[in-house]
DNA sequence: AATGCTCTTGAGAACGATTTGCAACTGGAT
DNA sequence: ATCCAGTTGCAAATCGTTCTCAAGAGCATT
């Protein structure tokens, strides 16, 4: 917790540096991003927030949401499950496989990789801007683990 | 033409084969997908299919999306601008690159790329079904144009 | 070529995720 | 305390996609 408050605090200072106003419904929704470390979407941050502050709705989060991506202090995903997921950008590049049988989501990174794809990108021309590398994959039987049930009604 | 035309005969074989009734509209789009190497959306589709036959719907398209991607015959991404867009399956797997800036998707392949994919999952416990590599870039000052729509590595 | 059974179709309503219009409200600089 | 541009909640609007259903059309059989 004290690990998430320092960050919601870093969060914070630095939004409101670049000018941006910090409400209540903004702080509530720093503090979820900040605790959590998983890929919520827009439903579960609205749902954790309005917990904290019950004069939150669903539209300021996706308002929210776009400030935050476009400030640079999280990042969203497009998986292959139709809605958007955020993650807070704090913390290094790291690339993501999803179990397709439970839906979690494993997080990963390979300098290798990075490197081959700048690699490959120079050679026909292009810098780099960002990209996604993401796995989809069943977990192998044998190996524990996979019980991981996160699903939705 | 008469390459794409080809790959519209195997189209309709291999449907025809695997029990799939081959309607006009079904036809249309087959003849649409096999013309062309791009990535379009549903609505692109629907838009040149229409123009052959008239009798297309929407609903249509999307339906023989999914019967077409389901046998295989066809693969969707998700790019990040929402929509789906759809290539034909012939050829090999590749991945893409997207020009941030005017949307241009290049197509190329890196062997060492997939093979440290493997590797990966493999230690995180997984197999992989499926991937999904993306390269956002910019196209790089002074080099002009990056032709080369396919890359071997 | 006519029959019949089943699958497919077009049109529009329904959907879920996300965005927007607007009047009321509120940071935070003064 | 004041003021006003930026922000909010709510509902309606949009967007891409799927579904419902009555009418229509493949195609195996005759």
């Amino acid at each position: 917790m004290t690990k998430a408050n320092q960050r919601a605090k870093e969060y914070e200072k630095h939004l409101r540096s670049a000018g941006v106003r910090m409400t209540k419904q903004r702080l509530a929704i720093l503090r979820v991003l900040a605790e959590t470390d998983s890929h919520p979407d827009a439903n579960e941050i609205f749902h954790l927030a309005f917990a904290a502050d019950p004069s939150i709705s669903l539209s300021t989060v996706y308002r929210t949401m776009r400030i935050l991506e476009e400030r640079g202090a999280i990042q969203r995903h497009a998986f292959d499950d139709g809605r958007a997921r955020f993650e807070h950008a704090a913390g290094e590049h790291h690339d993501h496989l999803i179990d397709v049988e439970t839906g979690k989501v494993v997080e990963f990174r390979s300098e290798k990789i990075e490197r081959l794809q700048a690699e490959i990108a120079a050679e026909l021309g292009y810098d780099i801007v960002r990209h996604k590398l993401e796995l989809y994959g069943r977990a192998k039987p044998g190996k524990d683990v996979a019980r991981a049930a996160k699903r939705r009604a």
